[in-house]
DNA sequence: ATATTTAAATACCAATCGGTACATAAATGT
DNA sequence: ACATTTATGTACCGATTGGTATTTAAATAT
């Protein structure tokens, strides 16, 4: 049995909602909020604004969605790294995956959490709000994961967590900018590479 | 003998240029350029269109010009110091300085080279241009200073001094984020600290 | 068949965007 | 005194911004 179940009632929607999500999301991704006007968003999408609005909700609205789509795609990543045995397998494992996600040639380059709305005018605040607590909340799992190789004896007790992570966050959100500058992947891998050199025992 | 001569002809300009430079620079460190709007900036500026029209040209020439006193001012540490004695002197000092300037409680948080365009819609992809190669600039400034290093010995042949350049201008990057994440200068030298562990010696 | 439900397409909205025409005010040159 | 030069303030420009009202089209329920 194929799960869809479509006994909807009115005129059947002509686009498909998920596919429309992913072509908004690299709109947003390569122009960030303030960047990515409705009217290219609507082009992107093959679609017209009323029904944009209808599916969607408002500018912001189709954002938060394409944000969270982003975080369970193209960022699932840093969820997974956790998982690495020890501390350093985690770094490691961050550092490559950053660097081919930052700039994967099939898309736009850096991470839409880091550039989607770092300066913007007021309007656009709560949307930059959004995006200062997804960067906190991937640094805090790094930080959580690092205590507890800590408590495991993987990290000396001297290493304080919280700045690993930090290191790691920073290292990500400057690998970020450098793929909007034109850094290659190998690039960032080598600087990943010695970037490592700083970690602890 | 004070330098002003004012012989001008016409009626004179009842604001000051330097000053209302300096407000603009501010507008745009904190908003970015398509953040920054031609209302807000008048506002602060304390003038009317015209006349920022006629001072200034436009608003990407005002952005320009705003960058350019940017970069004579707040980020005038990056060209003073490469004039360390030492390599690792001078990646010490850049971290510092940046630190301290991308957390100055006098000024917007982060850098206005770093998040003045990432993402941007296509009329400022030349301004997001103009900042990119800002970025290469001091970067390759820094790997200047480094083959230099290798070059008296004061590094080791074995390095490559772009990527600790590259190394150095990733850091800063990430800590501009990190400033306008909330970050404080402590946090930031303390991983500043952590990161130099991975210099070469 | 017909009523109901939902989506599509067109056309429109006020507000804001960056940018200017124009008349007036204030200075200097002759 | 008067012409010239430059800056100011008001009022305006077309284009674009995000967002909707309205009509029409396409499906299901009865």
């Amino acid at each position: 049995m194929t799960a869809e179940v479509k006994k909807s009632r009115g005129r059947p929607r002509v686009f498909d909602m998920d596919d429309a999500l992913e072509k908004a999301l690299r709109v947003f991704w390569k122009r960030g909020y303030e960047g990515a006007s409705i009217a290219e968003l609507t082009e992107a999408l093959g679609i017209n604004k009323p029904s944009l609005y209808a599916a969607f909700g408002n500018k912001e609205e189709l954002f938060k969605k394409a944000l969270t789509r982003y975080a369970l795609g193209p960022v699932a990543f840093v969820s997974d790294v956790v998982n690495e045995s020890t501390a350093r397998k985690v770094a490691e494992s961050f550092l490559e995956k950053a660097a081919e996600a930052l700039t994967s040639p099939k898309n736009p380059k850096g991470c839409m959490i880091v550039q989607g709305a770092l300066s913007c005018g007021e309007e656009a605040e709560s949307v930059r709000n959004m995006l200062i607590m997804c960067r906190n909340g991937y640094e805090d799992l790094l930080a959580q994961r690092f205590e507890k190789a800590k408590a495991e004896g993987d990290l000396p007790d001297s290493v304080i967590a919280r700045d690993l992570a930090k290191y790691l966050a920073i290292l990500h959100q400057g690998m970020s900018v450098q793929a909007t500058s034109g850094s290659s992947k190998q690039e960032l891998l080598d600087i990943s590479k010695l970037a490592l050199n700083a970690w602890p025992n």
